[in-house]
RNA sequence: GCGCCCAUGGCUCAAUUGGAUAGAGCAACAGAUUUCUAAUCUGUGGGUUGCAGGUUCGAGUCCUGCUGGGCGCGCCA
């Protein structure tokens, strides 16, 4: 049961208006509370004391108000029956909607042989979260890996490749599809190109005319080109497969990127040239999006480039034409780095120009920068930028040092497991918005506020229950302690904090949730003892009942977190 | 220069979106295990919420101005 829904509805009935119930910070005064007599004593020209007793009558004749009071200026505080929560608490369940949405998400972008790095983790953490979430309040959702594959690097790879092996018959003119090639990529290789192809052409200008002008071929269908293309983004579409099942997030459902996107240009542009919208510019094709009201310039958005090349901004734009036609979305949300922030308003403006996709019903969800203790971008202890891998290698490596230090003996599916939650926690607890410190040896601790933690109270639930191995089912009335009461109310909150996480996208209220639930619950655990020969069989009953109510909820929010619960720990 | 975001104990972060005595974790110190997993639990100290005004019953939260920091501003994605 959502305690909070069902006591402020019942509340509103019985005052005949919308009171807002809150859950007071200190919770000695209550198990709720309204501000609606001082909210509503101007009106009455009735000082808030005084208008809140008149309230108080009437709250004390619902069936499940243990103590109505007035506090401080005009607080009325609430205060439920303990039977009341014992005979209704529940542990949640998939939800159904009232209203159904269909959400497009678009986070993962990953790139064609380029390896992961540390930006693409919250991307992916946070997207697959939000997704969880959303699916699990019953709405339907549709989630885009965005791949970077067709832009200036395909160019870049090519031309490196062809730097390598200009005898490969991808190069040659009787190039001819149909015939096997003898060459091989080997994956580390690839992901080195890329790096090694960039550094050139910034130095090498030649080298970067040739890059370009692969490009611009690649994208007018060179079959050679395209076929060797074919070759690596294979190879890249595994390694983005096995990235998602190491991080542990839901399949995407669609993994496709610009090159999908690409094929949305044409009718995109009809739609743009009939509209006006494209305007020649220093050579490129542009798209003013400026407003009278802004009171920043925006510049334009960049539909080809002065070499007529598609562009990152056409094929977002394209991609969302796409995205219209084959899931018909009531909202797009993006995942990105905060500093495309400019971008997407570009991009929101453009599609609602042209009618593709009305303004106001995208969202763009950008997120800060992961740092390291000196507060700039993380980076590794040889001072590169930290790949993805990285990030995970050095968790796993902490953790194996904390288990052995411990003498305990795990399997290293348990501690990998055990290293992804510290990382993915991590990741949730921070607000999206704002840039987090990544510190390695924080994580090495495992103490308090972490993944760990978290994974830990679950195992201890687990096990007692299982050695417990009983029937277990609702008890009949006894006596709650304040642990078992306040684990119980925090149990009935777990709906609100979904519903709210939701609506403000702010995927660190649920880890917040979990870890305030694990609180509640070692607190239970400590000061409850269960399976002793001197508890009494109604209380041992009660006690598992709720022990498993904790268990339930709390593995469905480590669930909705993408993380695993271990056997032991 | 213009615009967006941020500033909360020594450190890392919260604060139900305007509510009551600003909460957690780390670090420090003191304690708890003949008992279901001590990666746990209990307690102590630590704050003029960057500064100055304003709005109101009430401000960490909203408005204005400063100070300090991060980011963005046409052919990268």
């Amino acid at each position: 049961m959502n305690l909070y829904k069902y006591v402020s509805e019942a509340i509103n009935n019985k005052l005949g208006f919308e009171a807002k119930l809150d859950v007071p910070k200190n919770r000695d005064f209550g198990d709720f509370s309204t501000n609606a007599a001082m909210v509503g004593a101007k009106n009455a020209g009735k000082n808030p004391r005084e208008l809140a007793n008149e309230y108080l009558p009437l709250l004390k004749e619902l069936d499940f108000v243990a103590d109505v009071s007035i506090a401080g200026p005009g607080f009325i505080n609430i205060k439920i029956k303990d039977d009341f929560i014992l005979q209704n608490a529940t542990a949640p369940k998939q939800m159904v909607s009232e209203k159904p949405l269909t959400i497009d998400m678009d986070y993962g972008a990953y790139n064609v042989a380029k390896s992961l790095h540390i930006g693409h983790l919250r991307t992916s953490i946070v997207g697959d979260t939000f997704n969880r979430i959303t699916k699990f309040l019953g709405h339907k959702t549709f989630s885009w890996n965005h791949i970077g594959d067709w832009g200036k690097p395909m160019g870049l790879i090519i031309a490196w490749i062809e730097r390598l092996h200009p005898e490969l018959p991808y190069f040659q003119n009787d190039f001819d599809p149909s015939k096997p090639v003898d060459y091989e990529i080997d994956e580390k290789e690839l992901n080195n190109y890329y790096p090694q192809a960039s550094a050139l052409s910034k130095t090498d200008s030649v080298f970067q005319a040739r890059a370009q002008e692969i490009k611009a071929k690649f994208q007018a269908g060179h079959p050679g080109y395209f076929a060797l293309y074919e070759k690596f983004l294979a190879i890249s579409l595994r390694t983005m497969n096995n990235t998602v099942k190491r991080l542990n997030i839901l399949p995407f459902d669609y993994d496709l990127g610009e090159r999908n996107a690409a094929k949305y240009l044409e009718p995109v542009e009809k739609i743009l040239r009939e509209k006006n919208m494209i305007v020649e510019d220093d050579g490129a094709q542009i798209i003013n999006v400026k407003r009278d009201t802004d009171n920043a310039p925006i510049p334009p958005y960049m539909w080809r480039d002065s070499r007529g090349a598609d562009t990152y901004d056409s094929t977002d734009l394209a991609a969302v034409y796409c995205r219209k036609l084959k899931d018909n979305p009531d909202t797009i949300i993006y995942f990105t780095d905060l500093r495309q922030s400019l971008h997407f308003e570009q991009l929101f403006r453009a599609a609602d120009m042209a009618g593709i996709y009305p303004y106001d019903k995208f969202e763009h969800i950008g997120y800060g920068t992961i740092n390291g203790k000196d507060g700039k971008p993380f980076k590794t202890r040889d001072g590169n930028a930290a790949g993805l891998d990285d990030i995970i290698d050095i968790a796993n490596e902490a953790v194996s040092a904390r288990v052995a230090e411990s003498g305990k003996k795990l399997d290293s599916e348990t501690i990998k497991t055990i290293a992804l939650a510290a990382v993915k926690f991590n990741d949730l607890l921070h607000d999206v918005k704002s840039d987090y410190i990544f510190d390695p040896s924080s994580i090495t601790s495992f103490e308090g506020k972490t993944g760990p933690y978290i994974l830990y109270t679950a195992v201890r639930l687990n096990s007692v229950l299982k050695r417990a191995g009983a029937q277990i089912s609702k008890p009949e009335q006894f006596e709650l302690s304040t642990e078992e009461r306040n684990l119980l109310i925090e149990i009935m909150d777990f709906e609100r904090t979904i519903l709210s996480a939701y609506e403000n996208r702010a995927t660190d209220m649920i880890a917040n949730y979990a870890y305030d639930l694990c609180q509640l619950t070692n607190n239970f655990y400590h000061n409850c003892p269960i399976l002793r020969d001197d508890i009494p069989e109604n209380i041992k009953a009660g006690r598992l009942y709720i022990a498993k109510l904790a268990f339930d909820t709390l593995a469905t929010a480590i669930d909705l977190m993408g993380l695993k619960i271990p056997d032991e720990m």
